[in-house]
DNA sequence: GAGACTTGGTCTATATTGGAGACCAGGCCG
DNA sequence: CGGCCTGGTCTCCAATATAGACCAAGTCTC
């Protein structure tokens, strides 16, 4: 079946891709996260962060941030105060990714109900079947 | 700050709100990879999908169409027929995440190069920095 | 001037997870 | 009877996530 991209010979699904390395670094929970908190909330700095995007560790938020500076989505600012501040900002190429973002976070808020009650009829079915 | 999000008391930034565990179950790269597939390709078996979502392993592919049946997004129907043939497709609520998962993928595939540039840039400016 | 406290991390130890590949059940073919 | 097919599961090992201690620089307290 053809393949809707728009870009020639870029694709996700191909392990061996660029793009799918690029999917595979943003697809995941902190990443998306920290995009939608910056998006939404605009700069913050380090433990702002840490305390918008609840129950992300030190290490992780670090990690992830330098993932998304390197990628060019975020931009981090050092002010040699003290005690010092790092403040962290989208730049553009995020701003237009977290916009695609925010309505699977939307999806998700909507239909959690949804979700956690066919879980629940699984687990029922599955889980409990014979006890 | 406004939260925008349509459901009243749900808020994927709250780690004890249940719409951050249903985010982060499906903020993972197989699970958005396999709901992609399902919804441009349309049903398929188990060894299609492992073939359509290249780099997959038979543990991942289990595990995380177990998880997206259980969700509620996908449904498995076994044909007992020989050899068995067991195929997937997605249900509605599936469809309706998958169609929101799409703009990801091609914002990915039409910035993969902006984003492999970047990091080039990154690496450069901070990893030979002094070497 | 000695401690304690701040921020923005890093480092270590442990638990969880992911991937590679062996193994398995059931039915058909030869 | 042995081997092949599918759709898994199981085991082992490596990689990753998390928790929490620790650190540097400077300022404030006493």
């Amino acid at each position: 079946m053809a393949t809707e991209q728009q870009h020639p010979d870029y694709d996700v699904f191909a392990a061996f891709c660029p793009s799918r390395n690029v999917f595979a670094e943003l697809a995941d929970k902190w990443s998306l996260l920290l995009l939608l908190s910056l998006h939404k909330l605009g700069e913050q700095r380090f433990s702002e962060l840490q305390r918008s995007v609840v129950g992300v560790s030190r290490k992780m938020l670090t990690q992830t941030l330098r993932g998304l500076e390197r990628d060019g989505l975020v931009r981090r600012t050092v002010h040699p105060e003290t005690p010092p501040r790092v403040v962290y900002d989208l730049l553009p190429l995020g701003h237009s990714l977290a916009e695609r973002v925010v309505p699977i976070a939307h999806w998700v808020e909507e239909n959690s109900d949804s979700v956690l009650e066919a879980r629940t009829e699984f687990d029922a079915a599955h889980g409990a079947a014979c006890a």
